[in-house]
DNA sequence: TTAAATTCTGACGAAATCGGTCGGGATTGA
DNA sequence: TCAATCCCGACCGATTTCGTCAGAATTTAA
């Protein structure tokens, strides 16, 4: 149960975007330098932020990334699950009966008490809270 | 953020040593098949279980595992830490300063959060809870 | 005392995942 | 036209995960 770097990168990303925000397109390089990220690993990240409608993307000359709504609006529940592609703990809790036998044992109700337990955490804390915190 | 097999199975054996509990040690062999578990693999996470404490073995015919204390004083969080390795998230949590700058990130705060949360739900559900629902 | 049942242990291996790199193409502003 | 920048897919090495196996140690029962 270690989080990826992956997470904590994004997390990290996407915060240095929410600081930037209202102002002109930030480019991976800047996000890179200041986060201590590699670049060109930050590169697919947010190329996965981006399809997942988090971010949006300038190309050419003075192009760059900037958050696709407000940082109010944006939660860390939106940012992990686009990058660990959901944060559904196991397969048998969404895609129905992955665990072959009609999966009512009574693991189940803990595995979804689990999950519906993480993901309102993640959800009730939004992008601007972090900022604020800075003050 | 998927949990691993290990983690699924240890719950299952577990309950099926609650299940269990006060009666004849049980053989890995029956807990296997009951719960459809790769017997040899079972056999290693047992032997973690009870390093960890919370299984007492007994060897030679006539032996298996058993529960070291009553269902009611087991948690799942008892059983996924000591199966997982901690449910840390973060080296940089707990370690020290892993993440090499000293570590007072904003995003600090929001794994905290995280894994306090998380600790709190898994150890706010026993094995005898478990039991209780299948009623 | 011997045989059978059972745990204990460490080594091994295949497959998946993860963290990260690279090269080249597409797009845009100056 | 050129430089900056995003876009995308392929690739790679290291680690972890899931699982197997062989054999030693221990205990019970016949």
């Amino acid at each position: 149960m270690k989080l990826s770097t992956r997470a904590r990168y994004g997390i990290h990303a996407m915060y240095d975007l929410a600081q930037n925000y209202g102002a002109q397109p930030r480019p991976i390089k800047a996000v890179a330098e200041a986060q201590a990220i590699p670049e060109a690993y930050l590169e697919q990240l947010l190329c996965t932020l981006r399809r997942a409608g988090l971010v949006i993307s300038a190309r050419g000359a003075q192009g760059g990334y900037m958050l696709s709504r407000p940082p109010g609006e944006i939660t860390v529940g939106d940012i992990l699950r686009s990058l660990e592609g959901g944060l559904t703990l196991l397969d048998c809790l969404e895609g129905e009966d992955a665990c072959g036998k009609s999966c009512d044992c009574p693991s189940r109700k803990v595995w979804k008490r689990l999950r519906d337990g993480l993901n309102e955490i993640v959800d009730g804390i939004t992008l601007e809270d972090m900022l604020r915190r800075d003050e």
